[in-house]
DNA sequence: AAATCCCGTTCACAAGATTTTCATCGCCTC
DNA sequence: GAGGCGATGAAAATCTTGTGAACGGGATTT
């Protein structure tokens, strides 16, 4: 996938989004967590945007790969998967306590920031959720 | 582009920066650099200025190509990196110790004085930041 | 007018970062 | 408990940026 498509998607939405500790500037290509930096790759910061854009919205996979990727996503691209990985673990170094991306077993993922209490083994998950949309 | 559009542009903000332990002054074209006058030419200096004047945000290449050097870039047009690199080289010579100028991957380039520990071989690199104005 | 010098552009290649792809392990559902 | 799906870690493939140097035009000097 080209990379150029990417950067001009990733400035479709320059309104500055505030949820929780989180800042996220789409113009900057950047993610404020506690008035920190989050070092967030271009590819990374494409797909956290699609989540935080749609708070708690259980977002499939498929949506989040034509999104961020354009076209459609092979049967098992595990794309998305890594790249929520990573957003999750870094701001999981900038902002321990919160759990932001949850996963939605067998659909997709959902942005809704929470406190975490105290070591859970997973970043996190869900129990009751209706699919999104 | 002609190089005559890109002088009017650099008298527009006549107003003297002081950061760190560096003196801008548009109206002369020059930098100062713990009082010494760092030998810039007038595209160097116009790059760089574009950057000193929005400190701590991170700019990105076609912004910076537009302003300094006016019209939309080519995709792969290096001309920003190199006189980055210019820059950065006779900053250095003039102020070692010192990196202004870091490089965001994948987006442009983001100035913010900060004192260089031991030897790098990089003049810089993000990470974790505080936020950009 | 010819020789130089200075500066902006463009190349080619090396060095670095990021994105994609794989293989494996563990958890969730049925 | 079996099979499917997601979480991970790491290697492989790509894409960007850093550099050094060559090229050319224009201005200046001799």
């Amino acid at each position: 996938m080209s990379p150029s498509r990417l950067r001009q998607a990733a400035g479709s939405k320059p309104e500055i989004l505030r949820v929780a500790n989180l800042e996220v500037r789409p113009a900057e290509l950047q993610v404020l967590a506690d008035g920190k930096r989050v070092g967030l790759t271009v590819r990374e910061f494409q797909t956290f945007l699609v989540l935080a854009q749609r708070p708690d919205r259980v977002v499939a996979r498929p949506e989040i790969y034509a999104l961020v990727w354009g076209g459609q996503m092979n049967y098992r691209d595990r794309s998305v998967d890594v790249f929520v990985r990573k957003v999750r673990r870094k701001l999981a170094a900038c902002a321990p306590g919160w759990a932001y991306v949850h996963t939605h077993f067998g659909v997709g993922y959902r942005f809704s920031p929470e406190r975490v209490t105290g070591t859970l083994k997973h970043p996190s998950r869900p129990s009751g959720w209706g699919p999104g949309r």
